[in-house]
DNA sequence: GTGGTCGGACGATCAATCAA
DNA sequence: TGATTGATCGTCCGACCACG
């Protein structure tokens, strides 16, 4: 897409290619890879980007990640939060005529029904984005001090773990879900809510969101 | 090293079409 | 009528460039 027009908000969460601590790469969640789980994340699989329904009219200016909040993480770095408004959306072209449908079961190689691979939160991948443990990710086990070994989800974009043990003893991994920032000060706090996965009965419970401070130079939205 | 630009991959949405 | 499919639109990754 080609946005013309200048701007003032570009360097935000730009993906590093020379690695430092807080600059390395990114992934498609946005999430930095240093806030991931030690060695839950694999190198080899990709998560499924998760995009804000409606960027501002700033990070779409500047190809840039928005996020829901209003104002949004960039424009309340930048300083612009009275800019920070949602882009208007052009309607979409109705009577568009088709060809015939194809069965995606009658291609050939190809699944037409992919099983989650593993662990009871995979199904989520679908491209419906209205639930739930879609953001899941696993942090680690309280009672073994591991992760276990297959965990899935992608991450919650922008939103660093914290490591808690959990209430639940055995069998119970603490997750994180969905998290809303606030931005009450340029040190940024991040709201969190935190679930637990119950890996014997396979329930999750989620708890009240809890405040965490996250020190400037950790700040994942750079 | 920091900040700006933007091509293009891919995610999200939803109307058209299909099947029960 | 609900499910499926495919087209379209939007987001933003990541590479590149400019500047101090």
């Amino acid at each position: 897409m080609s946005l013309s027009g200048t701007h003032s908000l570009a360097r935000d969460n730009q993906p590093n290619s020379t690695s430092s601590h807080n600059m390395q790469s990114v992934t498609d969640s946005g999430m930095p890879m240093h806030m991931f789980p030690l060695s839950t994340v694999s190198t080899t699989s990709r998560s499924k980007r998760k995009q804000v329904k409606n960027a501002c009219t700033n990070c779409q200016k500047a190809c840039k990640k928005c996020d829901e909040g209003r104002p949004c993480l960039r424009c309340v770095r930048y300083k612009c939060p009275d800019q920070c408004v949602d882009s208007p959306r052009t309607p979409r072209n109705k009577g568009v005529k088709r060809g015939k449908y194809r069965k995606r079961g009658d291609e050939k190689g190809k699944n037409a029904n992919v099983e989650p691979v593993d662990g009871p939160f995979d199904g989520s991948q679908s491209s419906s984005s209205t639930t739930h443990s879609y953001h899941q990710q696993l942090l680690f086990d309280p009672v073994s001090g591991s992760n276990p070994p297959t965990m899935i989800q992608s991450p919650p974009p922008l939103i660093p773990y914290v490591a808690q043990s959990s209430p639940h003893g055995q069998h119970t991994y603490l997750l994180h879900s969905t998290a809303i920032h606030q931005i009450p000060s340029p040190e940024m706090v991040y709201q969190q809510q935190q679930q637990l996965f119950d890996l014997a009965t396979g329930s999750v419970e989620s708890y009240p969101p809890t405040m965490i401070q996250i020190p400037s130079p950790q700040l994942p939205y750079i």
